[in-house]
DNA sequence: ATTGCATTTACAAAGGCTTGCAATAAATTA
DNA sequence: TAATTTATTGCAAGCCTTTGTAAATGCAAT
C-alpha cells in the first residue's frame, strides 16, 4: 500500500505537501534528514516551512510507514519503513556504524512480549558503543 | 571511587561547578533532568550558567560516572551509574514505564560481542513500543 | 606565596525540533 | 457548483541542548 493510500484510510487529507514529502523520503536512498527533505520539497513547491515537513515526517512514523532513527549525529534520520527493516551499530570512538539485521533484536522482541507482554517497537534501532578496532 | 577521584585521575580540575552536579546527582533518588541539577546548583552557586551543567553531565557520562537516557518527555534523565544499571520499557499510548533488570538485555549485548566483536553500551535504555493494557 | 598556563567558565548565539494560533484549503454536503 | 466544516499550514516564538569565545580559575612549578 502507498503512502498516499494509507493517509486517506486514516481519515488524513493528502495535501500537495503531504505528498511531496512521501515522494523526497522515498526517493533517497540512504536516510535522510528533515533538512534535506526540506531543501527538496523546497525546491518545488518554495512556500512550504520546515515546520510542516516535520509535522508530515511525524505523522509518517505514527502510521509506521516510516522511521525514526538517531545516529547520534545532532539531528534524526528518517527511513522508509517498506525498504525494510534493520539496525545500526554505532561506534562512539571512530564513528563507524555496522548494520544489523532486524533478526538480531528478534530474540529480545519475543522476551519482552513473553515476560512482560510488552509489544516494544524495535524497528530501526541505533546501538551505541564501541566496534572492533577500537578496543584495541 | 568516588566522582571526584575519577575526574582528578583522568586530569580534569575539580571545581565548585563540578562537585555541586556530581552531588546534586547523587542527592536525587529518582532521574534527574539538567533543569533539576541546575535549580539545585544554583541555589547554592548563583553565578553557574546551564551550559555548564551540560558540559559536566556529558563528562560524567563520557567517563562512565552516569548515565543519560531519552524517556521520550522532551528531555534527557540523567542517573548515577554506581546505583544499578536497568532499562525502561516506555509505553507511547500511556506513558507507562516499567523497569527492565539489566540482564534483560545481557544476551543481546553478548550476541553483539561474538557475531561483531561490538562492545555494546546498553547501561539505560528506553525501549519505546506498546504496554499488555494499552494493546486491547 | 607567586607565577604561568592550560583548562574551565559564563555569556551569547545558534541548532534542531516543537508548539500555539490565525489564516488557508481539502473534502463533505447540499 | 457553492457552502460548510474541520484539518492543515505558515509563521513566529519557544524549548532543550550545543558551541564559540574571551575572561577567569585551578593547580603545578617555582
Amino acid at each position: 500500500m502507498s503512502c498516499d493510500q494509507a493517509l486517506r484510510e486514516h481519515g488524513y487529507r493528502l495535501t500537495p505537501q503531504r505528498m511531496l514529502v512521501v515522494e523526497a523520503i522515498h526517493s533517497s536512498d540512504k536516510h535522510t534528514s528533515a533538512e534535506e527533505i526540506y531543501e527538496q520539497v523546497h525546491a518545488r513547491f518554495p512556500h512550504i516551512n520546515i515546520s510542516t515537513i516535520y509535522r508530515t515526517l511525524e505523522l509518517l512514523d505514527e502510521l509506521g510507514l516510516v522511521t525514526k532513527t538517531d545516529l547520534g549525529e545532532g539531528y534524526v534520520r528518517y527511513h522508509p519503513a517498506e525498504k525494510g527493516h534493520h539496525h545500526h551499530l554505532v561506534c562512539r570512538k571512530c564513528g563507524k556504524i555496522i548494520d544489523l539485521d532486524e533478526l538480531a533484536l528478534a530474540p529480545l522482541k519475543d522476551a519482552l512480549l513473553h515476560d512482560y507482554g510488552f509489544k516494544a517497537d524495535l524497528r530501526h534501532l541505533a546501538i551505541f558503543g564501541q566496534c572492533v578496532d577500537c578496543q584495541k
